[in-house]
DNA sequence: AGTGCGGCCTGTCCGC
DNA sequence: TGCGGACAGGCCGCAC
């Protein structure tokens, strides 16, 4: 499910609800997820204050005044804010009580998503060390995106979609960025011109905020923090529309598999 | 070093 | 209605 609007829109929702609570009970219904949870976490976490709720790239990072929680929601994860009353459903892995009566409730049918714990900045964890740059900040430019792709023959799809070249485009925004940006997906990264790259970069800015400002895209099962969907799905261009009309040129959208993702784009359009 | 896969899981949908 | 297979928003780790 989440790639980076739907984790910011994630954020941004529990956030509030979080800054400044103390924890005052962890429950772990299902510890293994993609690493299992560690067994120790509700001794670390119990009565500690959280400080800070920020995003690196698709990772959600929950900061205490003891160490930081790096929870990714991996394909079908989420994060609500309920009452620890309120019975779990299946896949309900994990709940985190807040001394205000609240509770922040891991939920993750597939199970890819993990919970990880650190005492140290979180940055030089292990998963967080090598990430490229956030696709909103300013080093992510075209200039940056075209010298990194000197010498790549890998397709420009899976380029923008490596989390060590810039993070946070998983494939729904990787089609819509390339369709908006008139690029082929197979293209190879290395064969793409400096004013492309320039057109790129914009579109992929311009896809993650129109899909933050709509609170993400639910396909079937992302929701937000009170247990909403997103709506950014109505503004999607390409993405699952194998064989209708390209809204630019009436061509028919084709799809193909590109490093085992759906790949969608208008042969006309997209070169 | 870069590239391309397998694998981790459950749920859903489609064709037979 | 049941069953097998493909597929789904991610990403690590492994071969080559």
């Amino acid at each position: 499910m989440p790639e980076l609007p739907e984790v910011e829109t994630t954020r941004r929702g529990i956030s509030p609800h979080l800054i400044g609570q103390t924890i005052q009970a962890t429950v772990i219904r299902e510890p293994q997820l993609r690493w299992p949870i560690p067994a120790d976490l509700p001794e670390r976490l119990d009565r500690r204050t959280v400080r800070t709720v920020e995003r690196r790239g698709k990772y959600l990072l929950i900061g205490t005044n003891r160490g930081t929680l790096i929870v990714h929601l991996g394909m079908s994860g989420s994060l609500r804010i309920l009452s620890p009353d309120s019975p779990p459903r299946k896949h309900d892995h994990l709940d985190i009580v807040l001394a205000n009566g609240t509770c922040l409730r891991f939920h993750d049918p597939r199970r890819f998503g993990c919970v990880v714990w650190t005492e140290n900045d979180p940055q030089v964890h292990p998963l967080l060390a090598g990430l490229g740059p956030e696709p909103l900040s300013t080093s992510f430019d075209a200039a940056y995106l075209y010298r990194k792709a000197r010498g790549r023959s890998t397709p420009v799809k899976s380029f923008i979609m490596d989390s060590h070249v810039v993070v946070g485009v998983g494939n729904i925004y990787a089609n819509e960025a390339l369709f908006r940006a008139g690029i082929a997906p197979r293209r190879q990264a290395g064969r793409i011109a400096l004013p492309r790259y320039e057109k790129l970069v914009l579109s992929i800015r311009a896809v993650l905020s129109e899909a933050i400002e709509q609170g993400g895209t639910t396909l079937r099962d992302f929701v937000n923090e009170n247990g909403n969907p997103g709506y950014f799905q109505q503004t999607l261009q390409i993405y699952g529309r194998s064989g209708l009309p390209c809204y630019r040129c009436g061509q028919s959208i084709r799809t193909e598999r590109l490093g085992q993702r759906s790949t969608y784009w208008c042969p006309s359009c997209q070169r």
